[in-house]
Formats: C-alpha cells, sequence, structure tokens
DNA sequence: TCTGGGGTCCTAGGACCC
DNA sequence: TCTGGGGTCCTAGGACCC
C-alpha cells in the first residue's frame, strides 16, 4: 500500500528524453560516425554532447575540448548544427502529438505529453502508448530516446532518467515510494546544490525523506517552488504542462565570450552591438517587441557591470537600443580593465509595439527603421545571416579588424555594412531612409 | 566542473500612495 | 507632527533548468 495514494494513474504524464540528442543527430546525418566517440561543441573549445562511447572512455559535459583530444585521440569532434537539431526536434515532438495534443516542448530535446483520458481514443493502456511512443521514435529518427510514464512531471522526470539510454520507465502513484527512497534529493528535478545541501542539514537524504515530511514543516523550511515539489513527489498533479509552440518569451538575452579578452573600447562596444543586432532578430522572428533592457560587461575575472534601461516606445530594431546604450556606455566602461563577454538582455517584450504619445516624431522614425528591417531580415535569409549588419557590429563580425585598425570610432552603429567575402560597403543610414 | 549560452520563476526590500 | 496599516510597482538577486 502506498502512503501517498491509490489510483495507479490519476494523470498520466510523459517525459521523453533523447539520449545525448546534439551527439546523435550528428551520427543520423552521417552515419559512419556509428559506434565513434563523437563530440559536438568545437565552435565553444568545450563539449556541450558526447556519444555514449565516448561517454564511456570518460569524456564529460563542459571537458575542454584540448583534454578530449589527449583522453580520446579517435574522438569525431565536431561543431554544433543547431538547424539539424531543431529539426530532429520538431519531428519528435510530431510523433508524440500521434497520441495526444497536450505536448509541451520542454527544451530541444525533451518533451512532456500528457496522455490522460486518451486510452479510448486511442485503444490502448497508458503503458502500451509509451512503448509505442518510444519505438516509434527509435525506429524513425534513427537515435534512442529514455522514455518516463508517471502522474506528474516530477514524477516522469525521475522515471525517464530512471534507465538511459533508450530506457523506458513506469511509475504508477502505488509504486513512487520504491523509486524516492532511492533517488537522493539533489537528483530531483528542480532541487539544485543549494537546497540539496540545506536539505541535509535538516537530515533529508533522499527523495521519499523530503516527501514524508509534513506541509507546515515543508512550508515553514522551503519556498513555494519547493513546496510543489514535495506535492508532486507525494503523487499530486500540480505543474501543468505549456502546450504548444514557444513564442513568447519573458526576455531575450544574447551573449558571447572573446578570446582573448580586450581592454579596446571600440572592439567591446562591436561585441556588444553585435548581440544587440542578434536578439533583435530573434524579436523579430517571432513578431515581438521590447521597451526595456540591459546591457553589461562582464570582467576577466567574472564580475558584471551594466545598466538597466528603459525606451520611450517598443522597437523590434536595434537602433534605438544602440543610442540609448552609447549615451550611458561610458558609466560602465572601465579602462584598463579586461573583458571577457558583453551581453544584452531584452525585457518587457510584448506582441504590439505599445503605443505612447508620440511628441517628437518618434514613432515615425520608428515604423521606417521598421520597414528597412523588413528589408534586411528578407536579404539576411537569402544570402546568409550577417550579410548586413550595422557599422558598430564591423569589428565583431570582421575578425581581422581585431588586431588592426584601432581608429575606427566605437559608435557607427548609423552605418549599415553589406559583407560581400572581402568587399564590404558601409551604407549611409538615416539620410536614405523613407 | 575554474566558468558557454539561453531561459524561468520567486522573494525581499524600497519607493510611493492612500 | 507622529504613528499605523495596507496596497502596488519595481528592482536586485538567488536558484534552477537545459
Amino acid at each position: 500500500m502506498t502512503p501517498f495514494t491509490h489510483r495507479t494513474f490519476p494523470r498520466a504524464i510523459l517525459h521523453v528524453d533523447g539520449d545525448s540528442f546534439f551527439a546523435s543527430c550528428e551520427i543520423v546525418k552521417d552515419p559512419k560516425l556509428r559506434g565513434k566517440p563523437v563530440i559536438t561543441g568545437k565552435e565553444r573549445g568545450i563539449v556541450s554532447s558526447m556519444s555514449y562511447e565516448a561517454k564511456s572512455r570518460g569524456v564529460t559535459r563542459a571537458m575542454k575540448l584540448s583534454d578530449v583530444r589527449k583522453l580520446c585521440p579517435d574522438a569525431v569532434i565536431l561543431p554544433s548544427d543547431y538547424e539539424t537539431y531543431s529539426l530532429y526536434s520538431k519531428r519528435m515532438y510530431e510523433i508524440v502529438r500521434r497520441y495526444t495534443p497536450d505536448v509541451e516542448e520542454y527544451s530541444i530535446d525533451e518533451c512532456f505529453a500528457d496522455l490522460s483520458g486518451m486510452r479510448r481514443v486511442n485503444h490502448m493502456s497508458y503503458e502500451d502508448m509509451s512503448m509505442r511512443i518510444k519505438h516509434e521514435l527509435d525506429s524513425e529518427l534513427g537515435m534512442t530516446f529514455s522514455v518516463g510514464l508517471s502522474v506528474n512531471k516530477v514524477s516522469a522526470k525521475i522515471a525517464s532518467k530512471w534507465r538511459k539510454p533508450s530506457g523506458l520507465t513506469i511509475i504508477p502513484a502505488n509504486m513512487l515510494h520504491i523509486y524516492e527512497s532511492k533517488l537522493p534529493i539533489g537528483k530531483v528535478w528542480g532541487i539544485g546544490p543549494q537546497t540539496s545541501a540545506y536539505a541535509n542539514k535538516l537530515g533529508i537524504f533522499n527523495a521519499y525523506d523530503f516527501a514524508m515530511k509534513d506541509m507546515a514543516w515543508i512550508a515553514d523550511k522551503f519556498s513555494k517552488p519547493f513546496v510543489e515539489i514535495w506535492r508532486e513527489l507525494r503523487g499530486e498533479y500540480i505543474q501543468g504542462l505549456t502546450i504548444g509552440e514557444k513564442h513568447d518569451y519573458a526576455s531575450i538575452s544574447k551573449t558571447k565570450t572573446f578570446t582573448p579578452p580586450s581592454t579596446d573600447k571600440s572592439f567591446v562596444y562591436s561585441q556588444l552591438s553585435k548581440n544587440v543586432e542578434n536578439a533583435c532578430i530573434k524579436l523579430r522572428r517571432h513578431e515581438l517587441y521590447t521597451s526595456k533592457f540591459a546591457f553589461f560587461l562582464k570582467t576577466q575575472n567574472f564580475n558584471y557591470s551594466g545598466l538597466e534601461l528603459k525606451l520611450a516606445q517598443s522597437v523590434s530594431t536595434p537602433q534605438e537600443i544602440l543610442e540609448a546604450i552609447e549615451e550611458r556606455f561610458d558609466d560602465v566602461w572601465r579602462k584598463g580593465v579586461e573583458y571577457r563577454a558583453t551581453g544584452i538582455v531584452l525585457m518587457d517584450i510584448s506582441h504590439a509595439t505599445g503605443q505612447t504619445n508620440d511628441l517628437f516624431g518618434y514613432g515615425n522614425r520608428i515604423e521606417r527603421m521598421r520597414s528597412v528591417y523588413g528589408a534586411i531580415d528578407r536579404i539576411s535569409e537569402k544570402y546568409g545571416k550577417h550579410s548586413v549588419f550595422l557599422g558598430s557590429s564591423f569589428r565583431a563580425i570582421n575578425e581581422r579588424a581585431h588586431r588592426g585598425d584601432r581608429s575606427q570610432a566605437p559608435w557607427r552603429h548609423r552605418n549599415i555594412v553589406r559583407g560581400e567575402g572581402a568587399k564590404r560597403i558601409a551604407i549611409p543610414f538615416l539620410g536614405k531612409v523613407n
């Protein structure tokens, strides 16, 4: 008899997790790689994803590629190819959607699905649905998935992680306590190192210890998210699924580390300018607008300095953002400090432009800017990303400029530059827009 | 894990108002 | 002038996830 509940599947929540997803996609792209230690993340210099062959040789996530080559000289190291990964990701979602419309696209290699109430429609048990989903994923996509079925998200996560790779684990409510008593508290989804250490101090070591505390005790000692986890560990269904494609964002950010670090203001600014351009590209792809943002610089010792700024109107193009940054950049910039990265975070994201009274004809200009960027997005689609970019991003995009010309003013975002191999043509911006 | 990039949610505390 | 209570909005920062 379970301590928690009687019904085996009050809700049937599935969690699907692609095994070594990026590396697996690379192996499907190039079957000759099968059986070899495959690693992705070449462009970053650290391991992003590794095949099980690589894992068994001792390769771990975030390991430096120089160490990987020593450990595993025959490793095949590839740059990330997100286009392909997203394609396989979409195919994964579609297969799961054959059995229920309620699919949450949780991340590029994971999804949740609510199978509740689908037994009659699909003419099969939840267990059979889980088996068939896994079989269709494995056979149609040519890689393996680990699948877990239980009564809520937290438990479904426990199930899918239980056996990897290629596991299928089914945990009905009356069996939850068995798995939980073998699971260290820090392995529970949503319980990280801080909370795990705190729980240990309170005498909680596994998920079952946690689940068996009473409500008042938990509520007294933990914040809301952990109370929800506690309830799900007891078999309740608390965390709903977010169904459908992701088009809404609370924030959009872009940050990029450069090596070696730099004390060169115009170079660092160009990095930031490029990040702003990229963030705006994402904004426009989802037809979104922003009216608040933060920019920051990251020093060599991982200190951050930055500012949060507001715009008079919502925008989806970089001009106003960069003008605002330009005005305040010197408040953040410290001469002689070595910076290793810049970043931008767009906030207050909305679907509409957010009407404000337009005292200075500002909106008119924004309208024109938007139509210019409509054209730019079409050019980029046709000729590749960054075939057109701002003058202020020039040094970040044209790598060679880093060592050479230092005379360029940092703020040249009023010029748009068209890149074409070695030839790059600056186009005066403001005067030409109509 | 001596450190990459992109997200989300929650809480505490200050400002301001009635 | 002082004291008390309550509400809302905003920001900084923590914690966690993939």
